[in-house]
DNA sequence: ATGTTATCTTGACAGTGTCAACATAGCACT
DNA sequence: AGTGCTATGTTGACACTGTCAAGATAACAT
């Protein structure tokens, strides 16, 4: 383990993941500099590139860690029974838990830093998609594929919903249009709305 | 006007935040350091903070144009009509636009760089509220209001929609789970939801 | 003409990511 | 045990950033 006084530290790689998740928690990417996070490991500034390429590829591996998480949260979710109101509400209140649990954390998953100006992992890329692609696998197999109006298809009602609940969760912990104590108001009627494309006229 | 070799610039504050908005659409915030844009301008890396006390000041003033831009096409939307959905497609494709012709704009206007790390000035925040709040009473008023099911507060729906097309176009923009080519289907789904919340059962 | 003020300059500092060159330790093989 | 290879860690350096302090210059009011 961590020995001080070492000259090889013996598991870096986990160390510095470790740390820099609560170094991300605690301060935000802005926060998060390499050397800094170098010295909370004890070992010296360029000590992590020999464990990951860049700063890049670290946050990858980092957000990679929170798609996991978020994936898990998605095989949990069951929008198989008849009505699936109480499932879709379930799942829209832990999307929201998700991401208010660790506001950093998810900034770092969904922003531009990765996405945008940094380029993506394949690793992370693959980890991103396969989490959107099993909420489109549920919605179209959970039984809500066939109350779909005619023409309706499911890849879309997905993204228009998971937009929705990004849009609400960039809003809210950006402290936007949208307050804290807005919150359970404003994700009851984003339920109202996804579950409006689901079932047209009923 | 900008005569080179003079002493004073003339008017250094508008040349800023004029090459500053080319700077920002070209390179992104990122790219947007003072120190170029001072020499982009013609004058050293200090002179800027005789106009703007801040780099994130400069950004606020920046961000604001923006939302003034915003608001215009804010009160061009229209929704009277006896069947909203014209005009609400109409409101979606113009944010849309808005978003996707100067995505770093977008960007700044509403990403964290602002809102989060830096702060946001007193005057960006009141334009950036006014133009949400002019959605809402826009909402109300006409005509979509009375048709708003009992208990729905146009409040909630305009937040709920302005998550909608908020997220998508950062889905879209950052290209996570939404591609350039799904836009206008993705677009006409946001239309549905959005519709359905204010015609319930119709 | 004089003094006040707005504007612009250079110099400096701490901080960043990252490269190059070098040091050390562990491990495999003879 | 010795010998080299490779993984890992180190210091030094570079270009870049935002921002402060101190001084120079011009405009403008008196």
């Amino acid at each position: 383990m961590t020995q001080p006084g070492r000259y090889h530290h013996g598991d870096l790689h986990a160390a510095l993941l470790r740390e820099a998740a609560v170094l991300l928690r605690e301060q935000g990417v802005e926060g998060l500099s390499l050397r800094r996070l170098a010295e909370r490991a004890g070992v010296s500034r360029t000590a992590p590139y020999h464990h990951f390429t860049d700063k890049n590829a670290l946050l990858c591996a980092l957000a990679e860690d929170g798609f996991r998480r978020l994936d898990r949260l998605m095989e949990e979710a069951d929008f198989r029974a008849d009505d699936p109101e109480p499932g879709l509400r379930r799942f829209v209140r832990g999307y929201l838990r998700f991401a208010c649990d660790d506001p950093e954390q998810y900034e770092l998953m969904f922003g531009r830093t990765l996405w945008k100006t940094g380029r993506p992992t394949e690793s992370l890329t693959r980890v991103a998609h396969g989490c959107f692609r099993r909420y489109v696998d549920k919605l179209q197999a959970d039984g809500i594929g066939a109350h779909l109006p005619g023409g309706t298809d499911a890849l879309r009602v997905a993204q228009a919903s998971w937009a929705t609940l990004h849009g609400l969760c960039r809003l809210l912990l950006d402290g936007i249009y949208v307050d804290r104590q807005d919150m359970e108001a404003v994700s009851d009627q984003a339920v109202a709305l996804m579950l409006a494309a689901v079932r047209p006229a009923q």
